[in-house]
DNA sequence: CATGAATGAGAGTTCATTCAT
DNA sequence: GATGAATGAACTCTCATTCAT
């Protein structure tokens, strides 16, 4: 073999490579988000590639292993993007609307993504916080100490309120998904006043459903 | 064994017949709350009881219902209680700081039930939406319709202020068992003001943790 | 149930608990003796019993502890006959010649057991000393001890005397196995003249095969 | 890579490919020592080599092939000193000291490759008899018969003498292996002695261990 | 109704072997 | 001829569920 060919032939491996480690991950994400974690077999991800089943084990260990890989991908995704509308934000009302309208809009436009953490409704919910999850909680813990710092919040418990705006952010998220009606902007504007101005401050709106 | 003492035994199986359900589902209770429901198994469960694991069958069909039982119960427990509280509200404020000292109270004095829906601090989070559960949800926002037919509530999106409650509730109460300096008085607090007037009006307080 | 049934019941269930290990058992010995110990799988042991797979793992956590329950109980077998033997020995010729004619009466009688330790011939051997098979060994060790300090042996290596008994009984055994001319008693003979007088000892016989 | 480089990689890959089928036999030798036979996997000796797993089947169709090959090595590197031994032997007793003498020079000097067939001290052995071992079994058998055709031995059976003859020969030497104080002269000094006068011509010997 | 061994589908995983590069 | 990822048959073992006792 010469060595042109050889490394075309490298070439074509590694690309083969990458893209069977991006089709379990992606198989991976649909099957989770239809039947949940708990339920999902690597049976059940390697039957939705094209690939055998032996080849799983030459990209993960184990079903853990994808869903971990998949839940940084997805944090990673949006991670940055939720930094970013913090860090440009220039009061904190900013700061609130911008992170509640990314997250919301990342919602809406990647259903698959996050109907993986929350599963069939009415049935069970799973939600497993990978390091790369965590590692955004406290980058928000973090840039929320910092506003306390600046003056612009009181100095409150800023892990409750980092837990609230997830909470906050993660359950009216299911209900984005669920709810053709509501619109990340409608979404976003309520969870923001309700942080600015507590429920006095919640937009008016018949309230459907 | 003599027929008297059969006599007895047969007397004291009835009560055991009558208590067996509950056997089950108090050790479903510890064991999902130690292992997390997807590594639980009915071996697991009965194995935690004095019952052979063919009598399992005998009251459920499968650990899913159990389970169902199980949230069923604990949604049983914790719903009259919040429904009282609402409705012994004299203001929204009361219904608001009610409701959260309520359920941050069971929280805390009841751990492992909670720990069920809550395994591996920070690895993975399991929970069961029931029919309990839910029409404890579906309860809460009725009554949060009351309140804005009432006018004590700007006309909003109920099903939005609820799923931001609820939201509230469980992430918060995620951080009450794992910090012991919080008190179930101090987060229902915070959840209060969050609620009442934004994050201005959240209490001033040393973060810890 | 009548206490009667019960009782009852019980028998039958002991009975096919302890019907099953020992068809386990048998099935294994047969399969071990076919395919030899590596190639052997837990699957053909069950294959070769009328028994579900998951049946095996009530008995035998694996197909070492199997092997190691059929091991054991041959040599329960051939042991206290051994034993026996060497006791009952007036002098060292009844000793070696009643060790080595019990051995061989064995093999030939039990062939299936021998093929075990002695697989398709021109091919593997495995043998397995389990502790059983070890104490064996040991107490012949020890037997040749006792007749070396009351005189009756050389105070020779009895370690080396042993394992010379040993490897000439195995070895000869697998002959025995497969020639037809050759028996239990000849074998005996052979052996017995050989520890006695050595190679000038040895019995005539028109050697075939 | 320039042309001078690559000439050179092909002039050491004719190299290395000659030495290939060496470098697999030699990792055999070591892994299936270590691990014994059963518990080996092409994967692992292969990963004792610099060589990639597809490249072992340029060389040899199994894991069985290879181990054939290198017993055969074996064989074929002891077969010939124990023949040029007995062949230089003037009378019997030097044709049986110098056969397991040799042999047991042998073993104490090639550990690595007696171990492969005496893996888990007290445990397993492994023993496979290939063609070529099977050949030297008959050579010494022919040598045998043609030692009592000279009337040099008495008129007995030579395939049970032969058999009793390797049977010595491979039990000792596990003792050989296992026992320090054993040394390869003194293991065939009692081999010897008891072929040629039985046990009471055996060398008096403080017997350790 | 309780019991607990039997069941067998199916999960996860390994590994000899093939084959495109 | 070397490479090493892909393959998929086959293995070990678990476990929800059944059913004779």
């Amino acid at each position: 073999m010469s060595i042109e060919l050889e490394a075309r032939a490298r070439g074509k491996r590694e690309e083969t490579k990458a893209s069977n480690r991006q089709a379990i991950i992606d198989a991976a994400r649909i099957v989770f988000a239809e039947l949940g974690y708990g339920a999902t077999t690597v049976r059940d991800i390697i039957r939705a590639t094209e690939l055998a089943s032996g080849t799983f084990y030459n990209y993960f260990k184990s079903k853990e292993e994808v869903f971990q890989a998949l839940q940084d991908e997805t944090a990673l995704r949006v991670r940055p993007r939720l930094r970013a509308e913090r860090i440009r934000a220039r009061n904190f009302e900013e700061f609130v609307s911008g992170s509640f309208r990314t997250f919301f809009d990342f919602v809406k436009n990647d259903h698959t993504t996050f109907a993986t953490m929350r599963r069939n409704p009415d049935m069970q919910r799973v939600r497993i916080d990978t390091p790369e999850v965590i590692a955004g909680f406290d980058e928000l813990r973090a840039d929320l100490e910092l506003a306390i710092a600046n003056g612009v919040v009181p100095a409150t418990d800023a892990d409750l309120l980092m837990a609230s705006m997830v909470g906050v952010a993660f359950e009216v998220a299911n209900h984005l998904v669920l709810r053709s009606d509501l619109s990340a902007e409608d979404a976003a504007k309520f969870a923001t006043a309700l942080f600015m101005g507590g429920v006095q401050a919640l937009p008016k709106k018949a309230a459907s459903r």
